[in-house]
DNA sequence: GTCTATACTTCGATAGAC
DNA sequence: GTCTATCGAAGTATAGAC
């Protein structure tokens, strides 16, 4: 049985998933990992047999949690709007505790996902699938408008893991700038995102804001 | 007066925009952009300092390109919500002409901006700026509800480079998991956005999918 | 402006003692 | 399980010929 106190192994994940966040794959130094995990760099190859799959064993614990923690929403009977807004909630509650999450995520999607082998591109699918699957219940029963899945998906997650990911820039911008941002409460940006993303599906008379003078709705190009 | 064909300097840049946006500042080496802009790599250093300040000028010119690119929407009389609407199709369209620029910001929002000097961190804040100059009209006429200007660029920026961005990813899905996604047509997300960002920020009562059931708004953790 | 050759450093990885 | 020492590859950068 292992040590109750954090053994070496876990101090390295943890190590490496901060570290993976702030720098990315290539940025990341092995040797930095080490110092920051206090263990020897020999010690990182005596648990994982690369770099790689370090790396890979990051982030299919990542997405392997947050898998379990979304398809919760489905679990209990709500209707499709509550079960919108837990969405949100149960993601931002995820990224409050493992703020390196966002930026990683942000990292792969940049990087193509030429790092990621099967398993893990499969655990991440859930995060679409689950939401597809609300959307799916919303549109049966009449409370949603005729959204696409995917393209709702992405209207959700873009804004969480942007906007989340960012706090360390919008910490630059505060300092070096002058200008707002950085100060902005997570909680208030959750509550206006749920509203926001309601008020985006819901069924009923659009009542577009620009409903009367409404422009060519593609690629005008200003 | 320079050669009429594209000089070196510039297929420099133009192999280095692709190259940092696939595989990060880190993991572009010098050698291979010399290699895809077909010059030999000292050619780099006689044309730019450094590879940091190789990668600041890409990043300079990219975002004084798109910021006035956006400011161009405001040059117009035009309604709030015609406006909003422009805004998404002017980034789209920028995007599209640039398929490298929404990887090379998910990076940079993913490093925390430590790369980046004064001038680029002033370049990049025109993009909420200019959405934020949009929002506070439709405040001051009525047409848009009491939105946070920042919380609703992040709704607004996040899926675009979000959903642009994740082109090659959506790819591998498509090929490694048969996960559909890939083919969905970028101009068809652009009209989904510019109608869920419309309802939105419109105001006039929520209707609100789950108005009757409204949920906890803030942290439900499922 | 362009190229070859090379100096210098960093990094991933391993051998082998304890 | 943990540490020291080190190898070999790759990466940034420069000197200097043409």
């Amino acid at each position: 049985m292992k040590s109750a106190r954090r053994d070496s192994r876990t101090r390295i994940l943890d190590a490496a998933r901060r570290t993976f966040a702030a720098r990315g794959y290539t940025g990341a130094g092995v040797d930095h990992i080490a110092r920051l995990a206090r263990v020897n760099k020999a010690m990182i190859y005596y648990h994982f047999a690369s770099k790689q799959t370090l790396y890979r064993t990051v982030l299919q614990e990542l997405f392997a949690a947050l898998a379990d923690h979304l398809r919760a929403v489905l679990d209990r009977p709500d209707p499709p709007a509550v079960r919108l807004d837990r969405l949100i909630a149960a993601i931002a509650a995820f990224v409050q505790e493992r703020p390196y999450f966002p930026r990683i995520m942000l990292r792969e999607i940049a990087e193509g996902g030429t790092r990621l082998d099967q398993e893990t591109l499969r655990l991440m699918s859930a995060l679409p699938q689950v939401t597809a699957a609300i959307i799916a219940q919303g549109r049966t029963d009449g409370t949603f408008r005729d959204v696409h899945p995917l393209l709702t998906y992405f209207s959700v997650m873009g804004p969480i893991v942007m906007f989340l990911g960012s706090a360390p820039i919008r910490e630059q911008f505060a300092q070096r700038l002058l200008v707002p941002g950085a100060g902005v409460d997570p909680d208030a940006f959750i509550g206006h995102l749920q509203e926001f993303v309601q008020r985006g599906v819901a069924a009923g008379a659009a009542a577009r804001a620009a409903s009367a003078a409404a422009p060519p709705r593609r690629r005008t190009t200003v």
